[in-house]
DNA sequence: CAAATATAATTGATATATCAATTAAAAATA
DNA sequence: TATTTTTAATTGATATATCAATTATATTTG
């Protein structure tokens, strides 16, 4: 069998932790005490206006049960306000707050910079490709 | 600011959570009790007698910390023994039991077929391209 | 309308990730 | 050789992943 370390797998999974440490590593030494997936979610929750958690998980391509606690941690953390929806008391309706809206502003530069280091030397054409075979592998686990 | 979801990180996270859910779940209706971190640490220790948890952390690109805790519940499913090193007393000796290496064997067919089935359709060619650009954004990561 | 079904979210259990601090032993060096 | 530094591994704290079970509410349907 070939090695676990010949894989493709083990390169993707290289690269994206590769890039999530480094992504985290610039975001605390900047000072920001969010995780990549906080910011993730908190920009998804203030981009649309209304989702539900339900929606979060599959964007954000997470389990609910993390999407849940995700949340509760942004909340308590006043990054995110959580109240009953008018019309479905199953859910709630989420809104960044004011302190998350800063904090994603300021967040941005280094954000940024962190993609485009991580694909410096990289061509539009490249990536193009690189997209291409990683959603052909996402299907073919389907 | 380009949305997370257009970002070809995105579409990384994607396809590796969806090979590893995909994979895990073969693996889980084929009867085995192993997780593929499991998998991976057991077979890296097999083929390298004498690695270190260091040297293993490295190769499964995981933190020691996790390693540690990955080992010691291999070890208390009786899938690897772990001795005191002749040697070196910080060390540990570990080695595959009868039991891990039948599991290992009867896992083969399937972890072969989890890989061939992700990677249908995507020629030798663009694998090679996959894993040349992966390696270049874990470059840039450093 | 009442019962069955579906949906939104939470909770519990277990595994892993990450960082920092700690322990124990080995190696280097003054 | 005694002290310092390095190395190997563990531990604690907190975050996330995953699966299964549960709760509460909405919706469908007989």
């Amino acid at each position: 069998m070939e090695r676990p370390a010949q894989t493709i797998f083990y390169s993707l999974e290289k690269a994206i932790k590769s890039y999530r440490q480094f992504a985290q590593r610039n975001l605390a030494d900047n000072g920001f005490s969010v995780t990549i997936d906080q910011g993730l979610i908190l920009s998804l929750i203030q981009d649309n206006p209304g989702i539900t958690q339900q929606q979060i998980a599959v964007r954000a391509f997470k389990d609910h049960a993390s999407v849940t606690r995700i949340i509760e941690n942004l909340v308590s953390r006043d990054f995110l306000k959580r109240d009953f929806h008018r019309d479905d008391r199953r859910r709630f309706e989420l809104s960044v707050t004011a302190s998350g809206t800063e904090t994603l502003l300021q967040m941005e530069k280094t954000v940024v910079g962190n993609r485009t280091k991580a694909l410096e030397g990289i061509s539009a054409y490249e990536i193009e490709t690189l997209k291409n075979l990683l959603e052909r592998i996402t299907q073919n686990c389907k």
